[in-house]
DNA sequence: TATGAATGAGGGTTCATTCAT
DNA sequence: AATGAATGAACCCTCATTCAT
């Protein structure tokens, strides 16, 4: 019991720490988010920070591992699944924008630091974006082979306006720091997006 | 006479330092890159930056302000020309895509120092994030006036997916510093963009 | 009863601190060899140390104190013992040699912490080490006296001499971790010293 | 002119930070000389030592490359000229009690950094010890070879021999700060060194 | 203009020591 | 006795910025 209990304690005060790390590299940025801050942030003394991790590259990994580990479960899940291509990227659209709701601090690192960040872009870091990439272009690619997607346009670049609507969707909320305002704001985006990137933006003449 | 070309060289060694800020921010971020740097880069000691610019951020300023006058500049061309929906997006894209061939620094910082970076974020400088989406925003609004745009979607949103796509095209090519190969392939990416923008991704029946 | 056996495990975990201090500070140097090395080394929780230590300070002085025991033991055995001057050099000689068999790492200690770093010294240090010299030095004092030894040469320098070879001997064991392969090559090395000490380097005509 | 004065001002700068590391380094030893010690003994501020040196390490290297060279410098002296072993001897022994006058110092640090610390022991460094070992030793196995010293003991043995006996006078000086008094105690020293070295410290019989 | 020496405020990290359990 | 979480004072090093020349 004594050893579990304490296991449960250092996970608290490991979480403790990371959300703390969350929030203040979110405000500040990797750069200028100290560990003192940090540190502050969670209410506990400087040193005891390097207690739980090693060091500040090894914490803002953790965040990085944790938010790829999300991400990729839910990609493993869509595309293991048997939904057609407009359910599997309705899946991927709302996994952002849940995300965003419910870890905020989680999506704008991802935006700010991840996603197009070259400093902080260590070599296995890119790695992980190139494998985020590609599993969702194997899904724009399933779709275009079930005749679903067109295939007179790479589904590389279908990759791309698809992940780019999603991401500048979150990188204006990001930036401004807005909120969605309840599920309807939520579900109206996410048929936005959807919307325009299956159907386009053009005005049908028969409507 | 002797005046104008002190001028001129002042001109000169100014745009000096700033091709090399603009070099060395590209391959190392803002915060990475020392001022011992950039004067290594442009060839000249380092003291002699603070003769040019007062400081690191006016520095960066220099930068940004050059790519906003750019950019608003083609805005207002655009806006102000005499084109329809079409070749007014049309146009931005070219912007874009003509700018990453010409000066790929430049799109470079703009993309992971500005466009995503609420680390460099001043009041200031998400205002011209905000007057950009704005003025792309109006073009938007307007082929929805002339009814060549969906009206179902907020032009907002129809802005979003558009310069999503635009930025993740460009977002990638920094990310893996890929080179536009030629006209040719340039033209291909810029009439994905335009034709999944204004039709969509979907396979069309009758096709 | 209980008592005692208590005093006797108490002694023990000690003893395995002290050993596991050996070993760290061996390896590391006292500056080098952190308080949780030592924990680790012995197979304790850091915590613990302090239970039997006040403070690291201590941990080295206890090895220093067992040291120069030994060491002011062995010469007051020999300065009591009715030897001639080569057999008390002798026992001297092999006094070093034996411990640096037994117990390489208190030699170790001896040589790179003790003998020559100003470092560590305190001034109650530095006495330890002037009455080793002093001992010593009355045993070669004694051999003068008693026309064993030239006087022409201060007692003092000899012993310089002296010990300076037996230390020099050491050192380079230790500098290199050399291991003393049996008692053969230690006699040798034993006799080596006390030969070129007493009767010099020099090659005898009428040999 | 003017680089040649900068480049002298440069040199004088450099070797008042190494004058003031020497000082720093004796008085706290390496571990415990801070660069904050260093600049202040130097009469400079904390920075600018990194503008002469890389770091702690490169400047203790400094040190150390200053002290080997001019062994070194001093041993091939000794090997190439035409002197008899005791001349090459007495040469040596010169060397160190010269230095320690002139560079008190330095030698302290040999003592106490170099010649016993297993510590601050890098391989580079040790290589270093063995070819000074190896050329003392060189000198030593040609007086074996030219019959002017014992051959029955190896020349590794006589040359632990010499230079402890260099060493442990030049340690006890180091550990109690002695000051050489004028010539006639460095002749006397050295003179007694050479002496025993050669003709042991036993009273000869038909004296 | 131009140089690069000089300054010093940080910020990351280590580790002896204390303390609650 | 025993654990290891918690503390915080040091200490190394960086780098924007200033300044004498």
């Amino acid at each position: 019991m004594k050893k579990s209990s304490a296991a449960i304690k250092k996970r608290d005060k490991e979480a403790l720490i990371f959300r703390a790390a969350l929030r203040m590299i979110k405000e500040k940025g990797f750069h200028k988010a100290r560990m003192s801050d940090i540190a502050r942030e969670a209410g506990i003394s400087y040193g005891l920070v390097y207690h739980y991790f090693n060091n500040k590259e090894d914490l803002f990994d953790a965040i990085l591992n944790r938010w790829w580990d999300g991400l990729f479960r839910l990609l493993a899940d869509v595309s293991e699944g048997d939904y057609d291509v407009h359910q599997k990227l309705s899946h991927i659209i709302d996994y952002f924008l849940d995300t965003y709701q419910s870890e905020p601090e989680m999506v704008n690192i991802f935006i700010t630091e991840i996603s197009r960040s070259t400093t902080n872009l260590t070599s296995y870091r890119l790695d992980y974006f190139k494998k985020f990439m590609a599993l969702t272009e194997a899904v724009i690619a399933e779709g275009q082979k079930r005749n679903l997607l067109r295939t007179d346009i790479k589904a590389r670049y279908l990759t791309y306006m698809f992940l780019g609507a999603v991401e500048t969707f979150l990188s204006t909320m990001v930036l401004v720091d807005q909120k969605i305002k309840g599920g309807t704001q939520k579900e109206r985006i996410a048929k936005s997006i959807l919307e325009v990137f299956l159907n386009g933006a053009k005005k049908q003449k028969t409507n």
